[in-house]
RNA sequence: GUCCCUAUCGUCUAGCCUGGUCCAGGACACUGGCCUUUCAAGCCAGCGACACGGGUUCAAAUCCCGUUAGGGACGCCA
């Protein structure tokens, strides 16, 4: 492999960032890493209509989230830039022109709408639509005509018809003939280029190595070498990995749900988690490990061993990761990175003074390794910030609506009111001691009294819940269960 | 329709290049059990796949051909 490996991911600005370009940037970036090469971020923003500045801040700052970082290109600057191709208009003006001087490009002045007619004739005669060339060939007078008519031409690359391997990284060698293909356009009448264009000028100036993208651009490759060749340069390395795919097995969309990394953020997934799991998809290191650090990734990654077929994006599986990457946090770590959860959900204010945070990581050391993502963490600690429970049905008439339950609660009441100290070994012994004075079973003192507390059936710990609700609160929650309890 | 790609448990995958050690291994999910104050975790057990059909070979998940199925691309989108 070539030491001076430079390899890039050209997002457009055109949404958020999606779970499969996330993927695709992740290949690159721990291919580049791997080999110590240079990762390059460029903006593919020649389509005006759709582009925005909004966009592209929220993927910058998803990669920055995922912790994906570049070492050259847009906000980062570098020996190629500029790195937005709607400010390298120049750039491609000169390519063009080489074209045109060479005469592998031409102009064409077919208007949308002959050409959108020409398409639909093609689609009614079930033949494959492929630009005739008619403008190949125009005359001086010709072009004159269709300039005073006021036609604004775009300009196409002609296309020999000759048989274009594409010798893939991933996919092997494949075989296109370029006949199907026809004249293609690279250089709309506004003067923007094409992406097919653009894309190929910014990689032959900006020294790109390894074109490492998705599946779906298998069936660009040939129209980019034939840009190389016409350009008289030499080609990069293809890799093409498969595509992410939604759970019926078509390319991961809106429809399936969550598809951008800043929703996955906002429900609570570590970006560690998100790596790791992504990564998984369409690459292993072997038949054992499942999980790994970015150093073990960055060690590890080749592209040899990324697979061939599309996968099916696994909700069920990341979550579980998610699970494992939490659960590793240390107490101070995963208390930091629930506050902005509880935050979301008014729990907790803007300002978390010491005591405060203590108190948090109290409550986040109770809930343990039940979080599978941090926005869990609201529905198993609500009840210790709340003043008013919420009370769960099914939970209430389960463990609530029995006859001794009254009673019990009663003397909890004044055991639990009175424990000295308060705390969890105190009040575990005192309920125990309670269990064995009254013959009740720990479970038909505990489940009541959970829900008692937290309005819950689920949730930490009975003594480390009742530590955490804290005396006063006990007192008023159980009186209010005892009226609960009693409405029968 | 045309071109291209792909095909191992429900899902992610190992194995395929360099046929035998694979009546196919791991992980998630699922089911059952243990533990237990719930849930989660943990531990144990279980379910579960080489798309199909032909070759080649003493031997094929692995090599070849075909079929089928899925996907992608056929833009003055990227």
């Amino acid at each position: 492999m070539p030491t001076d490996v430079r390899v890039r991911i050209a997002p457009s600005p055109t949404g958020y960032l999606h779970l499969g370009l996330a993927r695709t940037a992740l290949f690159n970036w721990l291919f580049a890493k791997h080999h110590k090469g240079t990762f390059i971020l460029r903006v593919d923003d020649t389509d005006v209509e759709r582009s925005t500045e909004e966009s592209l801040e929220n993927i910058i700052e998803s990669f920055r989230w995922l912790g994906i970082e570049f070492d050259e290109g847009y906000g980062i600057g570098g020996n190629y830039g500029p790195y937005k191709q709607s400010e390298r208009l120049d750039i491609y003006k000169e390519y063009t022109q080489k074209l045109l001087d060479s005469e592998f490009a031409y102009y064409c002045y077919c208007t949308k709408e002959e050409l959108d007619a020409e398409r639909e004739q093609a689609k009614a005669q079930k033949k494959p639509f492929i630009y005739s060339g008619k403008c190949r060939n125009l005359t001086p007078d010709d072009k004159k005509k269709f300039h005073e008519e006021g036609r604004k031409p775009s300009i196409r690359l002609k296309v020999n018809g000759k048989t274009i391997v594409v010798n893939d990284l991933v996919k092997g060698d494949t075989e296109f003939r370029t006949g199907l293909l026809g004249d293609f356009i690279i250089v709309r009448p506004n003067g923007m280029p094409m992406y097919n264009f653009a894309s190929s000028v910014d990689d032959i100036t900006m020294k790109t190595s390894h074109i490492i993208r998705a599946d779906e651009h298998l069936s660009n490759t040939p129209k980019q070498i034939i840009i190389y060749e016409a350009l008289k340069c030499p080609l990069p390395e293809f890799a093409h990995v498969p595509l992410v795919l939604g759970s019926k097995g078509e390319k991961l969309s809106k429809r399936h749900g969550a598809t951008s990394a800043e929703e996955y953020r906002k429900q609570g997934y570590l970006p560690e988690a998100m790596i790791n799991y992504l990564v998984r998809l369409g690459w292993s290191l072997d038949d054992q490990e499942e999980i790994f650090t970015i150093d073990e990734l960055i060690e590890n990654f080749t592209i040899d061993r990324v697979g061939k077929s599309g996968s099916v994006f696994d909700q069920q599986k990341l979550l579980w990761l998610n699970g494992e990457y939490i659960a590793k946090m240390d107490l101070d770590e995963r208390a930091k990175a629930v506050i902005p959860f509880l935050q979301e959900a008014g729990l907790v204010g803007d300002d978390i003074p010491p005591e405060k945070f203590e108190w948090i990581k109290e409550i986040v050391k109770a809930v343990g390794d039940r979080l599978k993502t941090l926005a869990q963490i609201v529905d198993y600690a609500e009840a210790f910030f709340v003043d008013e429970l919420e009370y769960d049905e099914k939970a209430v008439n389960k463990r609530l609506k029995k006859d001794y339950v009254p009673e019990m609660l009663e003397q909890l009441k004044d055991i639990l009111g009175n424990a000295d100290p308060f705390n969890e070994e105190n009040l575990e012994k005192l309920v125990r001691y309670y269990s064995e004075e009254t013959g009740l079973s720990g479970s038909k003192i505990i489940h009541p009294l959970r829900v008692s507390l937290t309005g819950k059936a689920v949730g930490p710990g009975i003594f480390e819940t009742i530590y955490l609700v804290g005396r006063e609160r006990v007192i008023e929650r159980l009186d209010k269960a005892i009226e609960i309890a009693k409405a029968q």
